[in-house]
DNA sequence: TTAGATGCAAATGGTTTGCATGCGT
DNA sequence: ACGCATGCAAACCATTTGCATCTAA
């Protein structure tokens, strides 16, 4: 990551009204329809390379994601993307609450498709993610922000090593 | 951050002998010769400019520096070192604990000379870090790690916005 | 004396940007 | 058609590295 793009806070919910009742009938389990129904929801226009991107990042449930990760399997898949597509698709769908951006300090930035509250654990030596569950990592009291501010997210990263190296 | 350099675990203490006892008469109080003993004791020689870098890290209490950061102070201060003499320097400090890497996943790297057990406010707008209270944050049951591994840190950050922006 | 430190500049690598072309509405 | 999207390549920027020169022990 080069420059300061601030991580998404909260979930800066869709600017377009949000569907009243999910009923999509026949639509149902199509990943393909759910995936161009949730880019008009938040008000991005539904082009191959989205649609593409979405599909590969929510069809398969809960996953981390790098830029580069993504880019490869776009390519494999045979979807033309371009490295700067993905990138700029990655922080769209950040910025409108589909994907949480996740602090492990690493070089590269990863991104989540579970944007539920939870946590994570970072695996070190594999610079590999996974889910905490939400119940397993308890905060307790939240701090209190200095005068002014108020708290965005709180982000748990617990650092995992392998036993006894 | 480029490449990625698992940030010290735990505090992986000294490799040389520990004083018995840290009577130090008339030395007390000196910040100097405070450092000078420190690096001696986690096995860096105490060179030049390791000295100076020591003294404007741990003279002035706790402290969130980035590389820039510890570069600028110090060509303020007169003291004639190069950028990758700083990044060497924070990543030496840090193997031997006595600096820790803070993951906030911004663009830089920041080294937060409280090493003990503590958590942080990171003030997205302003890109500045904060320590919190080791009392105020508290995560309730660590969860359990996969077979193998061990938890070697948990970070929590929590992220601070300017209320109502 | 000599292993370890430092400085410089060039290389790295993830990420961003500028601008011409393409495509969804 | 209009304007957002995309692709490409160049730009960016924090960080690292190679190597020659120094310096603490």
């Amino acid at each position: 990551m080069t420059q300061s793009r601030p991580i998404a806070p909260g979930v800066p919910l869709p600017t377009l009204q949000p569907r009243p009742a999910p009923l999509r009938g026949d639509l149902t389990g199509c990943p393909w329809h759910d995936v161009k129904e949730k880019l008009r929801e938040v008000g991005l226009r539904p082009t191959r390379q989205r649609m593409a991107l979405g599909w590969i990042l929510f069809a398969k449930g809960d996953r981390h994601v790098t830029a580069e990760m993504l880019f490869e399997e776009a390519t494999h898949a045979k979807v033309p993307v371009s490295l700067a597509t993905v990138y700029n698709t990655l922080h769209q769908f950040t910025e409108v609450g589909l994907l949480r951006q996740v602090a492990v300090d690493g070089s590269k930035a990863y991104f989540d498709t579970n944007n539920t509250e939870h946590h994570h654990f970072f695996i070190e030596d594999q610079n590999d993610l996974m889910d905490i569950p939400a119940s397993d990592v308890v905060v307790g009291k939240p701090p209190i922000p200095p005068e002014g501010y108020e708290i965005a997210r709180i982000d748990v990263v617990v650092r995992l090593r392998r036993k006894q190296g």
